[in-house]
RNA sequence: GCGCGCUUAGCUCAGUUGGUAGAGCGACCCCUUGACGUGGGGUAGGCCAGGGGUUCGAAUCCCUUAGCGCGCACCA
């Protein structure tokens, strides 16, 4: 740089070549990703070495909620790698030991669905044409390919991920993290194998758990009869079908119409079915609904199924797996439900027994992800016991009567060891505890971890491997992939390892949970069920919930509604930065949001225009200049470190829509629409001295400026990085907060 | 039935101790070869869903009504 060139007289020549055309993501993105992972700065371990902070720092930890194996990724997990990455970029410029885990999740019955589902299309056969061995090489080969695509699409959003951590929910050491699990679980009496009612899917001929059902409101018909011409009382149902299997009449106890029948018992033939009717009094009968009177089904309800074991009523099933009747008259037996039906109530008709018929808005439900209508069935399944009292991991004393895994549940959110936000989610915690029943684990697909449990007779045997002898057989179904995605984030640690946990001890609680707020049940209280239990810790400090993300006609991104816009082809087009600022950008936690494209191509501009400051600066500030300030430039540089320490604040408080706002319109205008502009005569006029201290304003302005986005924008503010005339600068992914 | 959230400019949304309504996009007008694959300046557009209350003062706090969305329960 020669002095013949200040004052004024056009751009400099030494500005770099590239600030001369616009910032194109395209061509420095991968580099830049590729730089940074070389570096190791992705691992804690290789962090810089530096007194109290990156190695030697406070640790700060987080897991990727592991995407799915079934697809590729959408605007959903594009919000959430953006929101986790600003979280790992900003702690870990803050000095702190950050570490990211990714992984992927098998999703079980999910994979296994769109596998099947796809060799049945395709070549027209079942998994049982295949055999159990096939079809995992088959599920095997796809779960490859898109774990693939998935790995590189969360590289090109700039995802700071340590990859040589990277686990799957259902490779060797998870699997014997789960195996470890069951067996604790088991040996404390909390799994227990049991013969119930549970949700039976018919479609994915498996059972689920009660969250795995979705309600859909349907108009049906309510029928009103008599089972025979004999019996006083009249009942209403919408399932006429299902009354071959009642074993009893259940009516209010203070309900004076029935009183005189309660502890009666009644015989009859109904549908050719012979039955046997007991009268019994349960407060769980609503006088006002129907006819007060109700037929008790023990085996195809699970409120009848309580009721029966309250009043010691048989149970007996009538209809099998395949939703099909197993008894009746012709027409009736070895029909659909839904035909039997039809059958029984004519039959009603025909004796003279139907009383009413009305319409009624009524629930029914539905298997996520088959869609298939469920049909309770008596089941012996494996069940996780959230009611039972257990002695909490170093209490002694038995007659404390030990807490519940409900209890610690509860406990680990009111007591604040984890917070939640937004907060108005402890409430729907809150709530869906209270309501909680014994989780069924145990699901009859293939995909997923084997239940480590081996029968030889009637013995059974629970262990991390196969018992000594011959003749064991282990039990086919698998487990609830949310069993193993509850182990999470110990599991990613090393646990049950005792010497690759310890090393990473200090990570457990980690800092933060970020994800999606419909996973609440799924797997955040699933995480804090196995944490407090099996380590006696909560699995998290912090739960952050983003919220969905939907197009602008407000409906949710789905592949049946093909509204869904790539984030890959998106980021082809504006850039990772301008993606993630889109996603962030005045939306708050738990918060639905809308993108399309026109945003996003705002905070391209907006990429742009930084690109074009540093242009600026660049060409006509002297980057070399160094002293005091000025009181006019002194003033401009408070108001600036001002925003800085405000946005440090919001920062802490998650409250990233926020800063990326006020980043973005400090940026363009206040910083390009009047600081450089004020700046051009200054820098064009003859007094040396003002555009000596204009320059180092201009220089320290950039420089915290680009710390203070780079956690939003990643690749711009690394790129124009390398051309700040910073002494002993590192690559800004490790360079200090700005505040 | 219980609970939660939302309702602010044409659109998408901010507005966190209550202090005279904000941004982006869009529309319209003017200017600009400029650091800017454009940018700058300006204009129009809002009884902050309705009603009531607390207060000197309410988009903000309380009560209530309506619409939309969601969770849970019920679902005979």
């Amino acid at each position: 740089m020669n002095d013949a060139n200040r004052g004024g007289q056009g751009p400099r020549p030494d500005i770099p070549e590239k600030y001369l055309k616009p910032f194109d993501p395209a061509s420095v993105e991968a580099r830049l990703y590729e730089a940074w992972e070389k570096s190791g700065y992705f691992d804690p371990d290789t962090l810089p070495d530096e007194p109290g902070r990156g190695r030697n720092g406070q640790p700060f930890s987080m897991v990727l909620p592991p995407p799915n194996v079934t697809g590729v990724l959408h605007m959903g997990s594009a919000l959430m790698l953006a929101v986790e990455d600003i979280m790992a970029r900003y702690a870990r410029m803050k000095g702190r030991k950050a570490l990211w885990i990714p992984g992927t999740d098998h999703a079980a019955i999910a994979t296994q669905a769109v596998v099947e589902k796809k060799i049945q299309k395709e070549e027209g056969k079942s998994r049982h044409d295949l055999g159990r061995d096939e079809l995992m090489r088959r599920i095997g080969e796809h779960v490859t390919a898109t774990h693939d695509a998935i790995v590189s699409q969360m590289r090109t959003m700039g995802a700071s991920l340590d990859w040589s951590r990277e686990a799957f929910t259902l490779d060797d050491k998870r699997d014997l993290a789960v195996r470890t699990a069951f067996k604790r679980m088991y040996d404390d009496g909390l799994i227990y194998r049991g013969y119930r009612v549970v949700n039976w899917d018919p479609k994915g001929q498996t059972t689920i758990s009660d969250d795995e059902i979705e309600y859909e409101a349907r108009t049906t018909k309510l029928y009103t009869f008599r089972y025979s011409k004999d019996i006083p009382i009249s009942i209403s149902t919408t399932r006429p079908e299902t009354k071959l299997g009642d074993t009893a009449i259940a009516v209010n106890p203070d309900d004076e119409r029935y009183k005189a029948f309660v502890g009666a018992e009644f015989k009859a033939v109904f549908a050719g079915e012979p039955i046997s009717l007991k009268v019994v009094a349960d407060r769980a009968v609503e006088k006002e609904f129907g006819t007060g009177a109700l037929g008790v089904t023990p085996a195809h309800s699970v409120i009848d199924w309580e009721m029966s074991q309250r009043h010691g009523l048989p149970l007996k099933q009538v209809i099998n797996e395949y939703g099909k009747m197993t008894v009746g008259m012709d027409g009736v037996k070895d029909k659909k439900t839904a035909e039997a039906r039809e059958a029984v109530v004519a039959w009603l008709r025909a004796e003279g027994l139907l009383e009413k018929e009305e319409d009624i808005e009524h629930n029914i439900s539905l298997a996520q992800r088959t869609g298939g209508v469920i049909e309770p069935l008596p089941k012996l399944q494996w069940f996780v016991a959230v009611n039972k009292a257990f002695k909490k991991q170093g209490e002694r004393t038995e007659e404390k009567g030990g807490t519940t895994l409900k209890g610690l549940m509860k406990e680990a959110v009111s007591s604040g060891a984890t917070k939640i936000i937004p907060d108005r989610f402890e409430k729907v915690y809150f709530n869906w505890i209270e309501n909680l029943r014994d989780w069924c684990i145990s699901r009859q697909i293939w995909y997923g971890h084997r239940i480590p449990v081996w029968y030889k007779g009637d013995e059974a045997f629970c262990g991390l491997e196969a018992p000594e002898g011959d003749g064991w057989v282990q039990d086919e179904d698998t487990l609830d992939t949310w069993f193993s995605s509850g182990l999470w984030t110990f599991s990613t640690l090393g646990w049950p390892d005792e010497k690759e946990f310890a090393k990473n001890r200090a990570y457990h609680p980690t800092t933060v949970l970020e994800t999606g707020s419909d996973l609440i049940f799924f797997w955040v209280a699933r995480m804090i069920l196995m944490s407090t239990y099996l380590l006696g810790e909560v699995p998290f400090r912090t739960v952050y919930f983003h919220g969905l993300v939907r197009d602008t006609k407000n409906r949710k991104i789905s592949k049946s509604l093909g509204n869904n816009i790539d984030p890959v082809d998106m980021i082809a087009r504006y850039g990772a930065d301008a993606v993630r600022m889109s996603l962030v950008v005045g939306v708050g936690p738990g918060n639905d949001s809308k993108i399309d494209e026109a945003k996003i191509k705002a905070y391209k501009l907006f990429s742009n225009k930084l690109w074009n400051i540093a242009r600026f600066v660049f060409s006509t500030a002297d980057m070399k200049a160094e002293g005091p300030l000025s009181a006019a430039d002194q003033a401009v540089m408070d108001g600036f470190r001002s925003l800085l320490a405000e946005i440090t604040v919001e920062m802490d408080e998650y409250k990233y829509y926020l800063v990326a706002e006020k980043l973005y319109a400090y940026a363009w205008r206040e910083l390009a629409d009047k600081v450089l502009e004020e700046s051009k005569p200054i820098l064009a006029g003859p007094d040396a001295e003002a555009r000596r201290s204009r320059s180092v304003l201009l220089r320290s302005v950039m420089e915290g400026l680009l710390k203070a986005l780079h956690p939003f924008m990643p690749f711009i503010t690394e790129e124009i990085w390398k051309d700040m005339p910073v002494p002993g600068k590192k690559p800004l992914i490790v360079e200090k907060w700005a505040i």
